[in-house]
DNA sequence: AGTTGGATGGTCT
DNA sequence: GACCATCCAACTG
Protein backbone atom coordinates (compact mmCIF):
# COMPACT_ATOMS: atom_id res chain seq x y z
CA UNK A 1 0.00 0.00 0.00
CA UNK A 2 1.46 3.76 -1.11
CA UNK A 3 0.11 7.25 -0.73
CA UNK A 4 -2.54 8.36 1.04
CA UNK A 5 -6.51 8.24 1.26
CA UNK A 6 -8.13 8.76 -1.62
CA UNK A 7 -4.70 8.81 -3.24
CA UNK A 8 -3.68 5.56 -2.01
CA UNK A 9 -2.46 2.73 -4.41
CA UNK A 10 -2.90 -1.11 -3.19
CA UNK A 11 -3.02 -4.48 -3.32
CA UNK A 12 -2.57 -7.45 -2.52
CA UNK A 13 0.40 -9.78 -2.55
CA UNK A 14 0.02 -12.96 -3.67
CA UNK A 15 3.76 -14.71 -4.56
CA UNK A 16 6.63 -13.84 -2.18
CA UNK A 17 10.14 -15.84 -2.09
CA UNK A 18 12.19 -16.19 1.00
CA UNK A 19 15.86 -15.69 1.89
CA UNK A 20 17.00 -16.64 5.05
CA UNK A 21 20.28 -16.82 6.69
CA UNK A 22 24.18 -16.43 6.20
CA UNK A 23 23.89 -20.21 5.10
CA UNK A 24 21.04 -19.41 2.45
CA UNK A 25 23.63 -19.85 -0.82
CA UNK A 26 20.93 -18.07 -2.64
CA UNK A 27 20.58 -14.97 -0.48
CA UNK A 28 22.70 -11.28 -0.72
CA UNK A 29 23.82 -11.79 2.59
CA UNK A 30 25.52 -15.13 1.59
CA UNK A 31 28.87 -12.76 1.74
CA UNK A 32 28.06 -11.22 4.88
CA UNK A 33 27.19 -7.76 5.57
CA UNK A 34 27.62 -5.26 2.77
CA UNK A 35 26.82 -1.86 2.31
CA UNK A 36 23.62 -3.17 -0.32
CA UNK A 37 22.64 -6.11 1.89
CA UNK A 38 22.79 -4.00 5.27
CA UNK A 39 19.18 -3.63 6.55
CA UNK A 40 18.74 -7.42 5.70
CA UNK A 41 20.74 -7.48 8.94
CA UNK A 42 18.78 -4.86 10.64
CA UNK A 43 15.06 -5.17 12.64
CA UNK A 44 12.31 -6.70 10.83
CA UNK A 45 9.41 -5.18 9.42
CA UNK A 46 11.58 -2.93 7.27
CA UNK A 47 11.84 -2.56 3.52
CA UNK A 48 15.25 -3.84 1.53
CA UNK A 49 15.30 -2.70 -1.55
CA UNK A 50 17.81 -3.06 -4.59
CA UNK A 51 18.52 -3.02 -8.26
CA UNK A 52 18.89 -5.87 -10.36
CA UNK A 53 20.34 -5.91 -14.17
CA UNK A 54 20.84 -2.28 -13.96
CA UNK A 55 17.02 -1.14 -14.51
CA UNK A 56 14.87 -3.01 -12.54
CA UNK A 57 13.92 -2.52 -8.57
CA UNK A 58 13.33 -5.53 -6.21
CA UNK A 59 11.37 -4.99 -2.92
CA UNK A 60 11.64 -7.45 -0.14
CA UNK A 61 10.47 -6.89 3.61
CA UNK A 62 13.10 -7.97 6.39
CA UNK A 63 11.75 -11.22 8.61
CA UNK A 64 13.84 -11.79 11.11
CA UNK A 65 15.49 -9.91 14.49
CA UNK A 66 18.34 -7.80 14.28
CA UNK A 67 21.59 -9.97 13.17
CA UNK A 68 19.56 -12.45 11.44
CA UNK A 69 19.79 -12.01 7.89
CA UNK A 70 16.46 -12.85 6.09
CA UNK A 71 13.86 -11.08 4.02
CA UNK A 72 10.85 -11.69 1.92
CA UNK A 73 10.72 -10.96 -1.74
CA UNK A 74 7.48 -9.59 -2.98
CA UNK A 75 7.39 -11.47 -6.31
CA UNK A 76 3.83 -10.39 -7.54
CA UNK A 77 0.37 -8.33 -6.36
CA UNK A 78 -2.93 -8.09 -7.22
CA UNK A 79 -4.25 -4.50 -7.65
CA UNK A 80 -6.78 -3.43 -5.54
CA UNK A 81 -6.99 0.55 -5.28
CA UNK A 82 -5.06 2.79 -8.10
CA UNK A 83 -4.79 0.15 -10.79
CA UNK A 84 -4.99 3.12 -13.44
CA UNK A 85 -2.58 5.09 -11.50
CA UNK A 86 -0.36 2.09 -11.34
CA UNK A 87 -0.87 1.51 -15.18
CA UNK A 88 0.54 5.14 -15.71
CA UNK A 89 3.45 4.86 -14.07
CA UNK A 90 4.22 1.01 -16.13
CA UNK A 91 3.72 3.14 -19.18
CA UNK A 92 5.78 5.99 -17.96
CA UNK A 93 8.16 3.21 -16.97
CA UNK A 94 8.51 2.07 -20.08
CA UNK A 95 9.04 5.84 -21.75
CA UNK A 96 12.19 6.51 -19.54
CA UNK A 97 13.75 3.02 -20.11
CA UNK A 98 13.16 2.90 -23.95
CA UNK A 99 16.85 2.99 -24.82
CA UNK A 100 17.60 1.96 -28.09
CA UNK A 101 14.40 0.57 -29.13
CA UNK A 102 12.45 1.47 -32.13
CA UNK A 103 9.71 4.21 -31.89
CA UNK A 104 7.35 0.88 -33.19
CA UNK A 105 8.45 -0.93 -30.83
CA UNK A 106 7.66 1.73 -27.91
CA UNK A 107 4.42 1.86 -29.22
CA UNK A 108 3.37 -1.72 -29.45
CA UNK A 109 4.85 -1.73 -25.69
CA UNK A 110 2.51 1.03 -24.41
CA UNK A 111 -0.19 -0.67 -26.61
CA UNK A 112 0.19 -3.88 -25.17
CA UNK A 113 -0.14 -2.39 -21.70
CA UNK A 114 -3.01 -0.24 -21.83
CA UNK A 115 -5.00 -3.17 -22.47
CA UNK A 116 -3.08 -5.81 -20.13
CA UNK A 117 -6.00 -6.68 -17.49
CA UNK A 118 -5.21 -5.38 -13.79
CA UNK A 119 -4.21 -8.50 -12.64
CA UNK A 120 -0.78 -8.15 -14.96
CA UNK A 121 0.26 -4.48 -13.53
CA UNK A 122 2.33 -6.00 -10.98
CA UNK A 123 2.96 -9.66 -11.56
CA UNK A 124 6.52 -9.80 -10.92
CA UNK A 125 9.04 -7.91 -8.83
CA UNK A 126 10.17 -5.54 -11.52
CA UNK A 127 6.29 -4.82 -12.25
CA UNK A 128 5.69 -4.59 -8.74
CA UNK A 129 8.00 -1.39 -8.13
CA UNK A 130 7.42 0.12 -11.68
CA UNK A 131 3.55 0.15 -10.70
CA UNK A 132 3.83 1.35 -7.14
CA UNK A 133 6.84 3.63 -8.48
CA UNK A 134 9.25 2.10 -5.59
CA UNK A 135 13.26 2.80 -6.42
CA UNK A 136 16.14 3.23 -3.70
CA UNK A 137 14.89 6.06 -1.66
CA UNK A 138 12.32 3.35 -0.41
CA UNK A 139 15.22 0.95 1.42
CA UNK A 140 14.88 0.80 5.06
CA UNK A 141 11.41 2.77 5.08
CA UNK A 142 9.33 0.83 7.90
CA UNK A 143 6.58 -0.78 6.22
CA UNK A 144 4.95 -1.14 9.62
CA UNK A 145 4.82 2.36 10.68
CA UNK A 146 1.19 3.34 9.45
CA UNK A 147 2.60 6.98 9.37
CA UNK A 148 4.97 5.54 6.29
CA UNK A 149 4.29 6.47 2.37
CA UNK A 150 5.03 2.44 1.72
CA UNK A 151 3.50 0.16 4.00
CA UNK A 152 2.24 -3.27 4.82
CA UNK A 153 -1.49 -3.83 6.37
CA UNK A 154 -3.07 -7.18 7.30
CA UNK A 155 -6.32 -8.74 5.19
CA UNK A 156 -8.81 -7.89 6.13
CA UNK A 157 -10.21 -10.34 8.91
CA UNK A 158 -13.43 -11.71 7.35
CA UNK A 159 -11.05 -13.19 4.68
CA UNK A 160 -10.70 -16.84 5.13
CA UNK A 161 -6.84 -17.68 4.78
CA UNK A 162 -5.91 -18.24 1.15
CA UNK A 163 -4.76 -21.85 -0.11
CA UNK A 164 -0.88 -21.46 -0.16
CA UNK A 165 1.18 -23.64 -2.45
CA UNK A 166 5.09 -23.49 -2.52
CA UNK A 167 7.95 -24.74 -4.80
CA UNK A 168 11.69 -23.49 -5.44
CA UNK A 169 13.08 -19.89 -5.92
CA UNK A 170 13.42 -18.82 -8.96
CA UNK A 171 16.73 -16.96 -10.88
CA UNK A 172 18.97 -18.46 -8.22
CA UNK A 173 20.96 -20.88 -10.58
CA UNK A 174 24.04 -19.05 -9.34
CA UNK A 175 23.32 -21.10 -5.56
CA UNK A 176 24.05 -25.03 -5.01
CA UNK A 177 22.08 -27.43 -3.36
CA UNK A 178 20.19 -27.71 -0.84
CA UNK A 179 19.40 -23.91 -1.26
CA UNK A 180 18.58 -24.13 -4.98
CA UNK A 181 15.44 -26.40 -4.05
CA UNK A 182 14.53 -24.99 -1.21
CA UNK A 183 10.24 -24.72 -2.19
CA UNK A 184 10.75 -21.12 -0.77
CA UNK A 185 8.71 -19.76 -3.19
CA UNK A 186 4.87 -19.23 -2.00
CA UNK A 187 2.29 -18.33 -3.90
CA UNK A 188 -1.95 -17.99 -3.59
CA UNK A 189 -3.22 -20.97 -5.19
CA UNK A 190 -4.80 -19.85 -8.65
CA UNK A 191 -4.12 -16.22 -8.00
CA UNK A 192 -4.48 -14.61 -11.47
CA UNK A 193 -2.02 -12.29 -10.57
CA UNK A 194 1.17 -14.48 -10.43
CA UNK A 195 4.63 -13.84 -11.86
CA UNK A 196 4.30 -16.78 -13.55
CA UNK A 197 1.41 -19.56 -13.89
CA UNK A 198 0.83 -21.84 -10.97
CA UNK A 199 3.01 -25.46 -11.16
CA UNK A 200 2.82 -26.88 -14.86
CA UNK A 201 -0.34 -28.04 -15.77
CA UNK A 202 -2.29 -28.02 -12.67
CA UNK A 203 -4.70 -29.98 -14.23
CA UNK A 204 -5.48 -33.00 -11.54
CA UNK A 205 -2.91 -33.24 -9.51
CA UNK A 206 -3.02 -31.67 -5.92
CA UNK A 207 0.40 -32.80 -4.55
CA UNK A 208 2.40 -30.87 -7.45
CA UNK A 209 4.52 -28.58 -4.94
CA UNK A 210 5.45 -29.27 -1.90
CA UNK A 211 4.48 -27.35 1.68
CA UNK A 212 6.61 -25.55 3.83
CA UNK A 213 6.95 -27.58 7.03
CA UNK A 214 9.16 -25.93 9.69
CA UNK A 215 12.35 -24.95 8.51
CA UNK A 216 15.49 -24.50 10.46
CA UNK A 217 15.34 -23.18 14.06
CA UNK A 218 17.38 -20.17 14.73
C1' DA B 1 4.20 -22.25 -26.42
C1' DG B 2 8.63 -22.10 -25.89
C1' DT B 3 13.35 -20.19 -26.61
C1' DT B 4 16.89 -16.62 -27.21
C1' DG B 5 19.31 -12.38 -26.79
C1' DG B 6 19.52 -7.40 -25.53
C1' DA B 7 19.08 -3.64 -22.29
C1' DT B 8 21.75 -1.54 -18.37
C1' DG B 9 24.46 -0.26 -14.06
C1' DG B 10 25.45 -1.52 -9.19
C1' DT B 11 27.91 -4.88 -6.62
C1' DC B 12 31.50 -8.14 -5.36
C1' DT B 13 33.60 -13.90 -4.74
C1' DG C 1 35.67 -7.97 -15.17
C1' DA C 2 31.83 -11.12 -14.27
C1' DC C 3 27.66 -11.54 -12.59
C1' DC C 4 22.93 -10.49 -11.60
C1' DA C 5 16.32 -12.45 -6.65
C1' DT C 6 14.18 -9.12 -14.51
C1' DC C 7 11.45 -8.02 -18.46
C1' DC C 8 10.44 -7.68 -23.27
C1' DA C 9 10.77 -8.30 -28.29
C1' DA C 10 11.67 -11.24 -31.82
C1' DC C 11 12.25 -15.43 -33.31
C1' DT C 12 11.07 -20.67 -34.08
C1' DG C 13 7.54 -24.61 -34.22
Amino acid sequence: MRGRDEDVISGRIVEVEAYRGLEDGASHARFGRTQRNAVMFGPPGIAYVYLVYGMHHCLNVVTEVEGHPAALLVRAIEPIAGAEWMRAARIAWLASHAGNRSAVAIARGRDRLIAAPVTQLASGPGLICAAFGIDARDNGTDLCDPNSMLRLEPAPSEEPPPEIACGPRVSIGYAAEPWLSMPWRCWMKGSPALSRPGPKAAGTGGTDSARIEGTEPQ
